[in-house]
DNA sequence: TTCGTCATGTAATGGGTTACATGATTAC
DNA sequence: GTAATCATGTAACCCATTACATGACGAA
């Protein structure tokens, strides 16, 4: 997830971990919020796994005398050949990793960066989940509702009206990725349409 | 979490740790939903810690033969006296601890159980969080909205709007309350309104 | 007799958080 | 020179999840 973050982030140009941060805050906004406890020993691992690298191509770091300090500065990373790869991998994937409630925020963030196929196979795996979720609760709710006080009642109803609003939202965002992208069968048959 | 809404629910009634999970996403509906994985545990944990016991005014167990498993049936638990106090204590708090993301919706669920003081003031700290994230958010939007790519900016709105739809919810819930609770003056002054 | 669902539980793991510690840089 | 904020990092913990294993019981 957070490694899904940083390398779409680090794609778009290399960063530090504090301004990662920042970014990360500025993207997903209400959706999510990382602290750097759990940012740093990402990066660590990221950069043990060879997904992204210290960028030398700092400069600016001299002109006088450091390097003496045995690492204590910014330390700007980007996106090794291998990081790139495992950021289109990551991306291509059109599953419940990328439609559940943690990741669909990140994976969203990143639409930019995606196919336009695996955006709307994502935004419609969403939104079916989100409707078998609406059902679920609405069947319970109907076998219960007798039973519940009305603050309970109120939560419930409270929630079904936001997940019917992201539905609705869901179902715009879909219907315009239709539009942009020209229709295209669905199954086997994978020709790629052409651009006029 | 768990905890709280294992002993709000045994409050009403005994139940046995399968027909409690039912009952969590009965009350709790699209907010949260809690696997066995989790719950056994927290049972384990809570009788261990003399919250519950198990219900031995259970009955129907026998009629015949039983016994002879070394326990392969229904475990009926209850509240004990120290459950009961551990309720009214988790129930008393209006801090953070009851107004934030993941425990607003449990202590919602059990507001009917609430002292209506505690109440308004979970209502009103959830939606002074809520105030302050969206501002947080609008502010940084202000700053980075042209450096952000129309989908990134699309789930911001979204976001957004979500976040004023419950500051709203809450309002109306927080007007209503202060209907049926006499006026009270905050601060030090405690004395108690008498209703006509 | 076998399938679904009721029912209880464990082990391994995950993906984060909080709190803390430390130091560099900038603005006043 | 001192406060704020930029910047990096670690250790301890938390609260859950997934996957698995087991078994009882009722209905077809």
């Amino acid at each position: 997830m957070l490694e899904l973050a940083v390398l779409g982030l680090l794609h778009e140009s290399p960063l530090h971990g504090y301004e990662l941060r920042q970014r990360l805050k500025a993207t997903l906004g209400t959706f999510r919020a990382f602290s750097y406890g759990s940012l740093y020993p990402t990066l660590r691992r990221m950069r043990d796994a060879g997904w992204i690298a210290e960028d030398e191509g700092d400069a600016e770091v001299v002109a006088g005398a450091p390097a003496l300090t045995g690492r204590r500065g910014k330390v700007v990373y980007k996106l090794t050949a291998e990081g790139k790869e495992k950021l289109a991998e990551l991306l291509a994937e059109a599953g419940p990793s990328a439609w559940e409630d943690e990741t669909f925020g990140v994976h969203f963030t990143l639409f930019a960066q995606t196919d336009p196929e695996v955006r709307v196979r994502i935004l419609e795996g969403r939104r079916s989940r989100l409707e078998e979720r609406r059902e679920g609760v609405r069947a319970t709710l109907a076998r219960t509702r007798a039973r519940l006080d009305s603050y309970t009642l109120q939560l419930q109803e409270h929630g079904l009206e936001s997940v019917d609003r992201e539905v609705r939202w869901l179902t715009e965002l879909i219907e315009t990725e239709r539009k942009n992208t020209p229709a295209r069968s669905t199954g086997t048959t994978s020709k790629k349409a052409a651009r006029p």
